[in-house]
RNA sequence: GCCCCCGUAGCCCAAUGGCAGAGGCAAACCCCUUAAAAGGGUUGACGUGUGGGUUCGAGUCCCACCGGGGGCACCA
């Protein structure tokens, strides 16, 4: 596996073979110039534009370096259907722009001492030359950068109408910290315990922070996904639903023993209320501080510090043997007044629910792991028919009936859970209650390359926003060493940028100085597009009404809880503002697969890499674009050793040449009537067939209609009525237009050596003749017991009587049922019958 | 541990419950050629991971298992 894989990526890196009789490189050169005099893909703003419009995105590129295999796989198939909604007529918005803020440009900037924006505008100029060469259909003239002053001034204005509707807040708490960043992160940042950007374990650090109040949203973000049924993919769907992660039980107060103050707790199951045995909180909650007794406190400190020190992955890693510590209280179960030994231990999370739990062991398993570990008792409240949970160490988590458990004796969980909630808000001591897993969005990050939060913060006045008339909050001029990372943000070193009058009582203030998370530029760079130099706001009101929501959406899965949660949050936030009239951006939304190699994701490390610029120099454009859609389904990961560049282009070679000689047979313009039938029904069908796959992503499969078409084309030159048949001439036009959606070089210069104008582009998708559709004859299969014995050729709308009359009167089938009457005969016309005998 | 997706030719992959093969790679052979390359053409499953079931009919639907991939996993 491993040699072939080194041979045949050998073999991908050595220049082509057939580059003597079709070299890619040259018509690149030819028409890419041609093309951008020409301007074909512009999106026309002007409500006078008769045509339906289309918005077609792909997730904008980071610009870490030149375009890599990833790139080229997004772009390739977000270009297919851009594309074929340009030959549609429909008008298109197919944009362009740079997410330019971040780390990697500020960690190269320390290292070489230079300024971020020299290493994140000379990448981008680099890509947006490879993406010229490409040849996506985009609209550069809405490129835009986040980085631009231009652009962060619209996050800047965006989070000052947050923080209005108190949607941005500020406050202290248990954050995560990367230490390799030196920066907090937000929780989706954090993957299994490790910092998504770069795989360093993340600590817990006490910090203010900004957060953005997402959990406000989080109903309308769970809920709202019914709209995106059909549109996602169903494990997008399922991701983001876990990682809201809503669930519904109770809030149950507890007194505890000595306080006045009751502690609330938060239950799935209230149900279980009576088989509470003793009661946890989170050792690192402010609670387990307030109640612990005075002389329990030692023991509870050493426990905390105790905890403090594992990482995240440590502290929650199932495997983990259960701790804690008994707090020297007791807490009083509101339903029967029992006593409940109070501990703090570390599977109690302080920040889900109220950082407090009522421990219920017969039927939870952390509870019962616990309980069995410090001797504590077991009782059982649901009867399910399952062996005792205290003796075999399983909790009983299902239904039953209710036992032990005073006036909900013999209900079922659903009743008891109703009753127990009745009775507990009778008495003022519970209420049902939702909870999410969803945390808070946390925004601030102590680097440099982003977003300035527009706060001044002012002894006298508090927090302040920079008034929007003087927006944008431009970072300062800094460079080299003064970026490496201290803890703090760097801006917090530029004492002129910091000190500034406060603008409400013109007093000594200080700007805040930390940036915004990258991902507040990505949560609506959709929108800017539509309306890209727009001065009066983020984007233009009018043209999102007309532009949005964005119809299709292609990009990596890996943004499942970042980018595509953030941003379905802006889109609510905008809405309630009243800017935006729809609810959701992203209509329909495509994950393409990773490019890898030699079933391995590509690395330095394992020496695997294959580079974009590299294969579009052996291949050219059009064969790497062309292996990138027929390798397989689009979701699907593609392994660069198991396809063939070489034979794309190959393929090209040979569908060019049909072209060529299409060309010379007949001018153009000659009427396709009267030419040779057999093949003008195979284009035709080609059309139909190719219009349905492109509807619904096949593009693997159409390329392999193409494919067919091309050889149908070459045996009607070859073998049949010749290349001056116009009917050869339809077929090649056909191809060429197809073909554009993919390799645009190739079918270009195919469309000129056709006698066509420039433009292939926006030349027009073929419509099937129905007529060419219908079939004189089809082929019946007849079957005796589910085995063909034999095929009648018979007219498609053949009735089922006349059919199951010509099946029954065949030979091979009388043979085979030797006499016999059929007992039973299915006729499915025209193409199948079976015969039981 | 729980949930989801996928197993079709040596390989990548097609096939509204109706003839297992559309397309490509690789291979073998043929034509073209002085020869090679380029070009043109021909050839492929004894049954769809395994075992059951539903059905007139199963790659397709259902159940179990095996193998691969992904998600979630102390969230009370």
């Amino acid at each position: 596996m491993c040699e072939r894989g080194v041979f045949l990526w050998a073999i991908n890196r050595g220049k082509s073979r057939v580059s003597e009789q079709y070299d890619p490189q040259t018509l690149q050169a030819k028409w890419q110039r041609r093309w951008e005099e020409l301007d074909l893909f512009r999106a026309e703003d002007s409500p006078e534009d008769p045509r339906p419009r289309k918005y077609m995105l792909d997730m904008f590129p980071y610009p870490s370096g030149d375009l890599h295999m990833g790139h080229g796989e997004v772009f390739a198939i977000g270009d297919m259907l851009a594309r074929y909604w340009f030959q549609l007529g429909y008008n298109v918005l197919h944009p362009i722009g740079w997410d330019s803020f971040g780390l990697p440009a500020e960690n190269a900037a320390i290292r070489r001492n230079a300024h971020p924006a020299e290493w994140t505008y000379a990448n981008i100029e680099t890509q947006a030359e490879s993406f010229r060469r490409y040849a996506p259909s985009f609209d550069w003239s809405r490129r835009l950068h986040t980085s631009d002053p231009e652009y962060y001034r619209w996050n800047q204005w965006l989070f000052n109408r947050f923080y209005e509707r108190g949607l941005a807040y500020r406050k202290g708490g248990l954050v995560n910290w990367c230490p390799n960043d030196q920066t907090v992160l937000a929780n989706e940042q954090v993957v299994q315990g490790k910092c998504e950007r770069c795989g360093a374990d993340v600590v817990r650090r006490e910090l203010t922070q900004w957060y953005f109040k997402i959990t406000d949203y989080a109903d309308r973000l769970l809920d709202d996904m019914a709209m995106l049924e059909g549109g996602w993919p169903e494990r997008l769907l399922t991701m983001q639903r876990n990682w809201i992660g809503r669930s519904t039980g109770a809030d149950v107060l507890f007194e505890i023993e000595g306080r006045d103050e009751p502690v609330t707790v938060y239950t799935t199951r209230p149900d279980t209320l009576f088989g509470a045995t003793f009661f946890v909180v989170a050792p690192d909650a402010p609670l387990a501080e307030r109640i612990c007794a005075p002389d329990h406190r030692e023991a509870f400190e050493a426990y905390r510090s105790e905890v403090a020190k594992l990482s995240d992955i440590e502290r929650l890693s199932t495997e983990k043997e259960k701790t804690g510590v008994f707090l020297g209280v007791h807490a009083i179960n509101p339903v029967n007044g029992e006593r409940l030994p109070v501990w703090a231990a570390d599977y109690v999370l302080s920040d889900y629910g109220h950082g407090a739990i009522m421990a219920v062991p017969a039927h939870d398993q952390r509870d019962l792991d616990f309980a069995l570990k410090f001797g504590l008792p077991v009782r059982v409240v649901v009867h399910t028919g399952m062996a005792d949970p205290g003796e075999t160490g399983t909790a009983t988590a299902g239904d039953g009936s209710m036992v032990n458990s005073g006036p909900i004796d013999g209900l079922s969980k659903e009743e008891a859970i109703a009753k127990i909630i009745e009775i507990l808000a009778g008495e003022g001591k519970g209420r049902a209650a939702v909870n999410f897993r969803l945390r808070d969005w946390l925004l601030s990050r102590q680097r440099f390359w982003g977003t300035p939060i527009p706060i001044i913060h002012c002894p006298d006045c508090g927090e302040v926003p920079v008034p929007d008339e003087q927006l944008p909050v431009v970072l300062p001029d800094m460079r080299g060493e003064a970026l490496a990372p201290k803890g703090v943000s760097p801006l917090a070193t530029a004492t002129e940028w910091v000190n500034v009058d406060c603008p409400k009582c013109g007093g000594a203030a200080q700007r805040d100085t930390d940036t915004m998370d990258t991902f507040v530029d990505s949560s609506w760079y959709f929108l800017r597009y539509c309306s890209p130099g727009y001065e009066g706001g983020p984007f233009d009101v009018e043209q999102v009404r007309k532009w949005g929501p964005i119809d299709q959406y292609v990009g990596g899965v890996e943004h499942a809880v970042l980018h595509l949660l953030y941003a379905r949050f802006f889109i609510k936030v905008l809405y309630d503002m009243g800017m935006i009239d729809f609810y959701e951006p992203f209509v329909r939304m495509l994950n393409q697969g990773q490019v890898v190699n030699m079933g391995k994701a590509m690395s330095k490390s394992l020496g695997n890499g294959v580079d974009l610029g590299e294969q579009i120099d052996n291949f050219g454009v059009d064969a790497v674009r062309l292996t990138m859609l027929f390798a397989g389904p689009p979701e699907d990961d593609i392994d660069w050793a198991d396809v063939s560049p070489g034979a794309s282009q190959k393929f090209l070679a040979r569908a060019l040449r049909v072209m060529t000689e299409a060309g010379a047979g007949t001018p153009p313009g000659a009427s396709p009537e009267g030419g040779d039938l057999a093949l003008r029904k195979v284009t035709h069908r080609t059309i139909d067939e190719v219009t349905k796959l492109l509807d619904s992503y096949r593009f693997n499969v159409a390329v392999a209609r193409m494919m067919e078409l091309t050889s149908a084309a070459r045996k009607a030159i070859d073998s049949g009525p010749g290349a001056s048949d116009p009917a050869v001439r339809e077929a090649a036009e056909t191809l060429a237009v197809m073909l554009s959606l993919a390799t645009p070089y190739t079918a270009e210069e195919g469309w000129e050596r056709l006698g066509r104008p420039v433009g292939i582009g926006r030349a027009g998708w073929p419509k099937a003749d129905p007529a060419l559709l219908v079939q004189e004859s089809v082929t019946c299969v007849v079957q005796v017991a589910g085995k063909v014995r034999d095929r009648l050729d018979v007219v498609p709308d053949i009735s089922e009587a006349d059919l199951e009359a010509l099946a029954l009167a065949s030979d091979k089938v009388k043979a085979h049922l030797s006499g016999a009457a059929p007992r039973r005969v299915i006729v499915r016309a025209p193409k199948l019958v079976n015969i039981v005998p």
